[in-house]
RNA sequence: CGGGGCGUGGCUCAGCCCGGCUAGAGCACACGGUUCGGGACCGUGAGGUCGGCGGUUCAAAUCCGCCCGCCCCGACCA
């Protein structure tokens, strides 16, 4: 592709909303362009490079046995209500009706149609193991994109689901995916950790997110440098040390004037935070009888620790779960940064674990200015759950090892799910088994978002100048960048001709052929990031040669004409083992 | 949804507080000329309902109100 015929336009200066430096560059570069908040064109050097990781996904997919197919975008809302979904997800699903006043959505995700599918045509155990994947739009109305291309509404995911017989099959399926996936993204140049997770809206029995480590990222990790544990913080384990057993003492009210928080009680008292009871007040959405209800909770864990909300979410099964407000709060009888989980009624009271072995603890009072001291689970107050509802933090002990624990952010681009029955039982996917019995399909479900995964390359391969991208989703393989081929006959009739003899031989060569100033054409070959460059100039060809240089290197080197193109299929080839290289086997931590 | 910030040619921004000239600059763009190995220079030119609506005023980019959009933090999230 000549750069004076291609759509394409580098800014001089990022956008003044882009912040994070992969978003600047791909603006500035001119791979995307924003329409609207997390909703973005790819232009055609952004659509190579997005095609280029597309196909990646493709080769790893087929190769644990995958089948390319393409669902739709726009679903009757039927069948999520089939699975409950419709009434499960909030505004983040996208929804509309047709002409005739039928509910439709936007898909978010495409096990309802899978399973709508599946229901249809399978009907044997012959029929299975099965693994089917699609690249295909997704929409998610997700209340605050960030980042660029980190975090958007509308979306482009390789997502595969794995249909089977039994869980053995399921299991295979899913640790064929846990190793693809890590091929996946070492092909495309990013170090990436699989961690366990949520399963979140997708329901299911275990889940792996894989995480690209960045400052940017938006998740919090916790990981074990000493045995391999890693988490992400929102369900993450982890060792509670119960502190030394003390007799129970009788119960007594302090005056705590202005103790609102813990900081400010463990100050006045002259307690460590560990000594007191922190009182977190949330609503939770909860299943009854067929319907929902909000109802009140109050979550205790030690002054020292902070409420894991998804923990807490997840033992309720709640639909939702957000912070109460101080109206609420006073409501049930509580008085806000007093509140005492001692003689409070018709509220759901969830206590941490660890407060059990937790004795004399401070706690509220109920009233005004004054707190509890020595107050005991069991004896002054009972929960209705008592359960792991606290967050790892950095330095508490590994669950498994005991080693201290480290936290970190990452981006997730990607994640695997065993889902199990829970589509095949809702939409009613069943097969009939080599028993003849009726059977219910387990599945499984994987995705990779691949223009998140795209601005991570982008993230991992910068510099001050612009991208450097992995050879394996380079736009282009090669540039050519020719120097004053307006003026030098002799220049322009190398270059063009270097240009053809790498089209005709198939490598994939930008050759700026502009007539613009040197600087100008180094400033945007070094924003764009094309692995390879290669210059001719009046001063190279007097030398029979161009210049060599690779974008993440700084050293130039003259290759003769004969030469070149032998240099750069080899130079190419070498980035290619570079990536390679990184492309290794990773014990399977379930 | 809570907190904060921003909206002025394609991009980056000035002007706004303290209302008043034809609304500016740099970059980018078009034409002419000079340049030509790291974002060159000179000249000429095109391009803006100052996010929208309403209000105050003799007069609004500027003051007031409502709305919309975008960004950041938090809540939330595959």
């Amino acid at each position: 592709m000549r750069v004076s015929q291609l759509f394409n336009v580098t800014l001089r200066e990022a956008p003044a909303e882009a912040e994070v430096a992969s978003h600047q560059l791909l603006v500035r570069a001119g791979f995307i362009r924003q329409l609207a908040a997390g909703i973005f064109s790819y232009l055609p050097l952004g659509r190579r490079t997005l095609t280029k990781i597309e196909n990646i996904m493709r080769e790893e997919m087929n190769a644990i046995g995958g089948q390319e197919m393409t669902m739709p975008v726009v679903h009757p809302a039927d069948i999520w209500k089939e699975t409950q979904r419709w009434y499960q997800i909030g505004t983040e699903m996208g929804r509309f009706k047709d002409k005739n006043n039928r509910d439709m959505v936007l898909a978010m995700t495409h096990e309802e149609v899978v399973a709508d599918i599946v229901r249809k045509d399978i009907r044997s155990y012959r029929q299975l193991p099965r693994l089917i994947y699609h690249i295909q739009t997704k929409w998610r109305d997700d209340p605050r994109p960030r980042a660029g291309l980190i975090r958007v509404r509308e979306f482009t995911m390789k997502d595969s689901y794995s249909l089977d017989a039994d869980w053995e099959g399921l299991d295979k399926q899913y640790r064929a995916h846990y190793q693809a996936y890590f091929n996946i993204f070492h092909r495309c140049g990013i170090p990436v950790i699989a961690v366990k997770s949520d399963v979140g809206m997708m329901g299911g029995k275990m889940a792996h997110e894989y995480m690209y480590l960045t400052p940017i990222g938006e998740d919090t990790l916790v990981i074990c440098d000493n045995c391999g544990y890693s988490a992400n913080r929102q369900i993450a384990f982890f060792k509670k040390t119960p502190p030394p057993p003390e007799e129970p003492l009788p119960a007594e009210k302090v005056y705590t004037p202005e103790a609102k928080t813990i900081e400010a009680l463990a100050n006045y008292l002259q307690i460590p935070k560990q000594k007191t009871a922190k009182a977190v007040f949330m609503v939770a959405t909860l299943p009854d009888d067929g319907g929902y209800k909000d109802t009140f909770i109050f979550a205790i864990v030690r002054g020292d620790m902070e409420l894991n909300e998804t923990k807490l979410a997840n033992i309720l099964k709640a639909k939702e779960l957000r912070s109460a407000t101080e109206e609420e709060i006073i409501a049930t009888g509580a008085v806000p940064g007093y509140a005492s989980p001692v003689g409070l009624k018709d509220v759901l009271v969830v206590v941490d674990d660890l407060i059990q072995q937790s004795p004399n603890l401070v706690a509220g009072a109920n009233e005004e200015g004054y707190h509890l001291k020595n107050v005991n689970y069991g004896r002054d107050y009972s929960a209705n759950i008592v359960a792991d509802i606290t967050a790892a933090q950095d330095g508490d002990a590994c669950i498994r090892c005991g080693a201290p624990l480290r936290t970190a952010r990452g981006v997730e681009v990607g994640n695997i799910f065993k889902l199990g029955t829970r589509y095949s039982d809702a939409m009613g996917c069943t097969f009939l088994d080599k028993d003849g019995v009726e059977k219910p399909i387990i599945m499984g479900s994987y995705g990779i978002g691949s223009g998140r995964l795209m601005a991570c390359i982008a993230e991992e391969h910068h510099d001050d100048q612009g991208l450097i991208w992995p050879i394996t989703v380079a736009p282009y393989e090669v540039e050519i960048v020719s120097l004053g081929g307006h003026q030098s006959e002799k220049v322009q009739t190398v270059a063009d001709r270097l240009y053809q003899e790498f089209l005709d031989r198939g490598i994939e060569v930008l050759y700026d052929d502009r007539d613009e100033s040197p600087g100008v054409k180094f400033m945007d070959a070094d924003l764009i990031g094309i692995p390879i460059r290669l210059t001719v100039s009046e001063r190279t060809v007097q030398q029979d040669a161009v210049e060599f240089k690779r974008r993440d290197q700084s050293e130039k080197r003259l290759v003769q004409l004969s030469e070149v193109y032998a240099t750069v299929k080899h130079e190419i080839e070498l980035l290619h083992q570079e990536i390679r290289s990184k492309v290794i086997e990773v014990p399977f931590e379930g």
